[in-house]
DNA sequence: CCCGAAAGTGAAAATATATTCACCAAGCCC
DNA sequence: GGGCTTGGTGAATATATTTTCACTTTCGGG
């Protein structure tokens, strides 16, 4: 299992993987600075060479735009021909929270005992995005169950799938001081407030159940 | 409509489209000599200068791999929940034709009308890799509905789909002097032969439709 | 308090890549 | 026969990009 990143080298991954799918094509040291707001090439150099080490990219040496991403196969989980199941929600931004479902990237067979009594029609499947909660055993990359939700209905306490700006991730949520809190569970991560009218969150659900391939 | 290519512009055009499927990158222009035994980076520029000009990529200046395809769009005829139809093929090389259906890039639905009263179970979609029959009024990108035939049992004269390599293109058939002979309907294009059981080419079947987006 | 890791800065050097220049050959059309 | 288009050659120039170097700051753990 490849060892988790800090905060800022998923960052980095996580802009190379967008540019990816935006540019269909890989981006070069000084557009990750560029987008990421590090003056230096070998600041960015340093955190890719990280991500490599890591085995979460492969570089080609000396090439132009050769970061490659590891484990990009968008058909991993593309959709068989078993019975319907939920939707994989693909990449969303914050302020564009109707999108969820409008595109799903694919579909995943649940069990209907993961699923808590919950309707199936109001669940979808997130991937994780961040390492935030490796103290409650979720990881980047994990598949979450959600039950969409507004977060009125929630309690304190309660594990949410949140869209912060583009990334998903998972976060204890309080609501406390007029503000809505997200607090992680491992020490390297941030808790982070917002007002609850921001655009920059969105709380996607109460999240129901976790898979992770091994 | 864009205006079609020469016979050599096409084949630097597919080995981009080759390039980006495999590397998930654009190739740069050394790439593409080396790819099409072209010594002079500068006679690749000319090539992909004229493939630019007349609408089939972009380029961004003095950028490294900086060629994008034009409708690279691969959702525009993804499946749809409408009735079964026939298989997209995706692409496929002349020495493995057993892999043609094994995984198709879509479906698209045909009106049986178009089938000629044959088996729809033998049919599947393909779509033409070049302009080499622009004489018979089929064009590049257009959708073949192709039987699948055996070349023996094909007439001289028929219209076939016929891999050549790694590209799928239509061409009037011929079987003489104990060879095969492949006649396009276009006169900056070559009558190509082949050997019977030469893994370089391989006949799909005949084909019984064409369909195009205008 | 010190050390190591992480995340930078600014600059220089090395290498890759795109573009331009001058030229040649073949084929087609007028 | 000449002109134009297409498809090259080899080389030089310009620009992009990666890698390396020497340094600094912050933070967490021992």
């Amino acid at each position: 299992m490849r060892t988790r990143l800090t905060e800022r080298q998923n960052q980095v991954y996580e802009y190379i993987r967008s540019y990816v799918r935006k540019h269909s094509k890989p981006p070069t040291l000084k557009e990750i600075g560029r987008g990421l707001a590090i003056r230096s090439t070998n600041g960015v150099h340093k955190l890719v060479a990280a991500l490599e080490k890591k085995g979460y990219i492969t570089k080609t040496p000396n090439e132009a735009r050769g970061i490659a991403l590891v484990d990009t196969d968008p058909d991993a989980y593309a959709f068989d021909e078993g019975p319907p199941s939920l939707p994989l929600i693909s990449r969303t931004r914050s302020d564009a929270p109707e999108r969820l479902r409008l595109r799903p990237a694919g579909f995943l067979y649940t069990d209907p005992r993961l699923l808590d009594r919950t309707d199936p029609d109001e669940c979808l499947i997130a991937r994780a995005g961040d390492d935030g909660m490796n103290g409650d055993g979720i990881r980047k990359g994990d598949f979450l169950v959600v039950e969409e939700t507004d977060w009125q209905g929630l309690r304190n306490g309660t594990l949410v799938a949140v869209l912060f700006d583009e990334t998903l991730v998972v976060r204890r949520f309080d609501h406390a001081n007029g503000r809505l809190h997200f607090r992680p569970a491992d020490r390297t991560y941030n808790e982070e407030a917002f007002a609850p009218d921001s655009p920059d969150c969105y709380v996607v659900g109460r999240v129901r159940a976790v898979m992770r391939k091994l």
